[in-house]
DNA sequence: TGGTCGAATCGTGTATACATGTATACACAA
DNA sequence: TTGTGTATACATGTATACACGATTCGACCA
């Protein structure tokens, strides 16, 4: 596994939390390399909107406040049922098939450690018939976002029966072509995960 | 002027078309530094989503075709019309007269070279009581990369009457409050300039 | 004459070395 | 005791040097 992918693998998975502030003397030595490929990988990583590169203060890993992952939020439903919205119309049965695929083996990692991944591709794989790969990754980068601000709690088990109806809700309507169906409730879906994500931000702050 | 904001304007005004190959090299014996800093220009142009680094091959200014600029367009329709919808119910008096300032000094400058910073002062001044960060930098995003493709064409000004007047449309509704007035019209303002580079290009193709 | 193999050249990737700016800690003065 | 100034240490920014890979040109062979 190379450096950036190892970098943004423990970010995303909290293991280096928000505000870690990165230093390239540091991650060279532990990873036997120079400065300069540690320099491209945190660039690489600022690109992706993971660091913000503080010119000669170094990296720093991003942590956003209520107000910022709020916008995050609004962008993921503003992005993500447009997207929903325009693969609805356009699906094969080789990607409905598919999508049901993803969404049995989704179903089985509720809850466990990981579940982030699935959630993801159950969702990506609704929104590969609009084709629209910058869209979508956009909606990468938006989720990457929240997921490292998401590891910082222990995220309950106790809605997953809840965001798994949820789910199964979705797939039924964007199978059935019903585009504003699908798209309302995937906003509903989403609108949930970023009162329930504020929540523990601001409970966090006191 | 640094680096970095050398190559940003010559590629934003066409000095340096679309799908030129960037090589760290020459960029290095030109501006007379050595290859690290012009590395990281490349990679923060990368980041900006104004060039393509291809491993171990340099970095390639972006070229769209017919479909990836619909998606582009496409986008800053989604997110302008959500802006323009969330600000225009914010404004403050200040902000009022400041985008009414902006609008008629953009009003001068229009079918000149240079119009389009204007033009893109006048929608941005609209956007900031929106106060969404994130979203109006993803806005300046896609408007480099429409830009960069415009500046290859002379754009006509044949259509600059009917471009002004939308925009005095726009900013009445705006000014107004009507902030669904003010989406469709900024939609369908989008929607032309989107089917008037889409007609450019196709022809160009050809 | 056309194709293929090989060498040379060019450009990037990376390591090492030096310069610059910043943060921190300590000492001194108010 | 607190604030400021300076010195030291450290991290980043940049230049130089070397290694690897790719591409291209040419030569040789079929």
């Amino acid at each position: 596994m190379t450096l950036i992918e190892t970098l943004r693998r423990d970010i995303l998975a909290g293991t280096i939390p928000p505000g870690s502030l990165l230093m390239q003397t540091e991650l060279a030595a532990r990873f036997g390399v120079s400065r300069i490929p540690v320099r491209d990988a945190l660039q690489a990583l600022a690109a992706e909107r993971l660091v913000t590169v503080v010119p000669g203060k170094g990296a720093r890993v991003i942590r956003l406040g209520p107000q910022e992952l709020a916008e995050v939020y609004d962008l993921r439903i503003l992005l993500e049922c447009d997207l929903i919205h325009r693969a609805a119309r356009r699906t094969t049965e080789a990607q409905r098939d598919e999508a049901a695929h993803v969404l049995a083996r989704s179903d089985l990692e509720a809850g466990r450690p990981g579940w982030e991944a699935g959630d993801r591709a159950f969702h990506m794989s609704l929104y590969a018939p609009a084709e629209r790969p910058r869209q979508i990754a956009l909606v990468h980068e938006l989720r990457d976002t929240a997921a490292l601000h998401l590891a910082q709690y222990q995220v309950l088990a106790e809605n997953t029966s809840r965001w798994l109806d949820d789910h199964h809700q979705i797939f039924n309507a964007w199978q059935a072509g019903q585009a504003a169906s699908a798209a309302a409730l995937l906003a509903a879906h989403l609108t949930a995960a970023r009162d329930h994500l504020l929540q523990l931000v601001t409970a966090q702050m006191r």
